[in-house]
DNA sequence: GCACATTCCTAAAACGTTTTAGAAGACGAT
DNA sequence: ATCGTCTTCTAAAACGTTTTAGGAATGTGC
């Protein structure tokens, strides 16, 4: 591999001083334009590409943004970090900043990973996502005055940090009202135990629901299982569908579970939509392909990314500019998995008319 | 954000070299063991970690590695990159090496980032995915003799490069071997028309296994459409189906392919798998949700980024080292969307037994 | 012919690290 | 005393860039 040329030999072939080509380069104004152009010409020629560590040193800045990878499972399935990546590797590389991807080593924790990155001075912001309820790193980054944005939000939302979320609240309200309107009035809740801020926003969007319509009538079981436990889902969904009064609608946390609630149902015997509808969240490629299609809520994640990219370059080059925060409301996507609820004879449902 | 301790400091706070120092942390044997010791202690004390940029600008590496994102258009899906991306940072952790994700600005090349990110010196090593028949980024890496890892093949694998694939020719050879012995004889391949490698690969397992059977009672149909016109590909899949003599068994070159083949076949009347085998190849999560489940091959992604990064970091610390490679065999999964050939009378398929 | 401004360029320092070449001191052997 | 040999440490250079402070040449106004 030849080695690349540097700022010296440049200058030497110009026969001008190292300062005089890297001022050049950079434009400024007190060199002669002739002198400019000529330099810009040599660079191209000689293939001239400014070397990072040269730049990074002595302008404190790495021309770095960390994504911290969340630490998974053996077998876990997320459609959301490709579309992430992307979007934020779009929206950074129009500022001129690249991605790194921060992940942990094995019995290593997130924030450890996070330390480590903020202190090796190999990035000048970070992006988190996953955010849970009390969530340290969030903390670390706070003490530290570290640049950071949040894919997600704390429970507190007022306190000063920047943050992109979809709004889980609105997306679980727009789902009941309209199951409730479709006539159904015993809901399923599939749902985690884990304490993440999303779980929080999406279960109390449907609570606002319910208490927002005041109908006695309304009632809601749910199934609450550890985040990555497929069995205790699976099981808790199966005890949920064959209780004496079973939900007639079923909301999953996200579209895994809703597509694992309209398995279980259908395995039971029980048809969906006419005899179950189920609505999920997040839109992930499953959801179109199976059957019925999914409905659900999309949350634009790539574009999310992007605009996150938007968010941390300027905060990391205007420092003390305040917290900036945006709440995305998410697309329903209507697809044939919900529909109106079955007659309450237990008979024929009703034709289907959304 | 308070500014990190820097060598000197250290040095200054413990009244010695920043020579010593360096040394002491780096564990020469020149060092005096107690001052070792001292040296370590006050390091953990201060929070001293080391800034990369001075190490990289004397070691000439960034202990960064690069993954270039394919450029997407603006509704792709792929539950490939996030796999591979967490494995790729899984491999890399270990070795101490981080990952960046290099994009591609609006209206730049693959091959322009490429560039870019070998000149800069921001990566000791790149890995390429999607790989077409002649790529320019690999005749580029090769003539720069910079080292890359390609998930995927050139045509000609002999050429000295490292890489990592999955056989497609496997795949398909042991798809197509199943659907004969079930008694399909008339067969359709949805493929696209791109050229890379990977259709060349998995298409030439399912002309070797006619080969090998040497029936010629067996048919091919393929329907093939430019890799992201959905629609095409729906239309083109619509004309196999409706030919007269329409095929009994389709592979798809990908899952999406496999699962619209299923979906429109579905739409048409056709019931899978009674009436019409459908196989796929990524075991995409959709795969596993459709219904029928799609019979599909796995190919390992996450091992695979693993792996990868092993191979790269061998080449990068031993410049000198031949190319790598490794061929893996992906493992078939038998859902529902494949069985028994149907009667050729057109009357009621068999009952389903595999 | 002098003072001063303007234009264009440069020497040198700085960023934080590693490495090279060698210095200083202690000790034993002659 | 001198020499050699260890052991332990250090000064200085090097990596490639940007920035600071100022120098040299030229032009302008009197």
């Amino acid at each position: 591999m030849r080695r690349r040329s540097t700022l010296k030999e440049l200058a030497a072939a110009l026969d001008l001083s190292v300062a005089t080509v890297s001022r050049a380069l950079g434009g400024y104004e007190d060199i002669a334009v002739e002198t400019r152009r000529r330099v810009a010409e040599k660079a191209r020629e000689m293939g001239y590409v400014p070397n990072m560590a040269g730049r990074m040193l002595v302008s404190g800045k790495s021309g770095f943004v960390g994504l911290v990878l969340p630490i998974r499972g053996p077998n876990f399935v997320d459609s959301f970090l490709g579309q992430f990546v992307t979007g934020l590797g779009e929206g950074l590389v129009a500022k001129g900043v690249d991605l790194m991807i921060a992940t942990a080593s094995a019995g290593q924790s997130e924030l450890e990973v996070l330390e480590r990155l903020v202190h090796s001075g190999r990035v000048d912001g970070v992006v988190l996502t996953r955010i849970a309820e009390k969530d340290e790193r969030v903390a670390f980054l706070m003490e530290k005055r570290f640049p950071f944005v949040l894919h997600g939000r704390l429970s507190d939302e007022d306190a000063p940090y920047s943050w992109l979320d979809t709004s889980g609240e609105a997306a679980f309200l727009q789902a009941f009202r309209c199951l409730y309107s479709l006539g159904h009035r015993h809901f399923g809740l599939v749902t985690i135990s884990d304490s993440m801020t999303f779980r929080r926003h999406r279960e109390s969007g449907l609570e606002a629901g319910i208490a927002e319509i005041g109908d006695p009538t309304v009632r809601l079981a749910i199934a609450r299982s550890p985040r990555f436990d497929d069995d205790a889902h699976r099981a808790a969904i199966r005890r949920m569908l064959s209780a004496p009064e079973r939900p007639t609608a079923v909301i999953g946390l996200f579209d895994e579970l809703a597509l694992m609630t309209m398995r279980e149902a259908q395995a039971m015997g029980l048809r969906v939509p006419e005899d179950l509808s189920v609505v999920g969240f997040d839109n992930v490629p499953a959801a179109g392909f199976s059957s019925p299609g999914l409905t659900t809520f999309d949350q634009a994640t790539r574009e999310s990314g992007r605009e996150i990219a938007d968010m941390l370059t300027r905060l990391i080059e205007d420092g003390r500019s305040g917290p900036l925060s945006s709440l995305k409301v998410p697309r329903f996507i209507e697809r044939g998995s919900h529909g109106p609820a079955p007659s309450p004879a237990g008979g024929r449902p009703r034709i289907r008319q959304v």
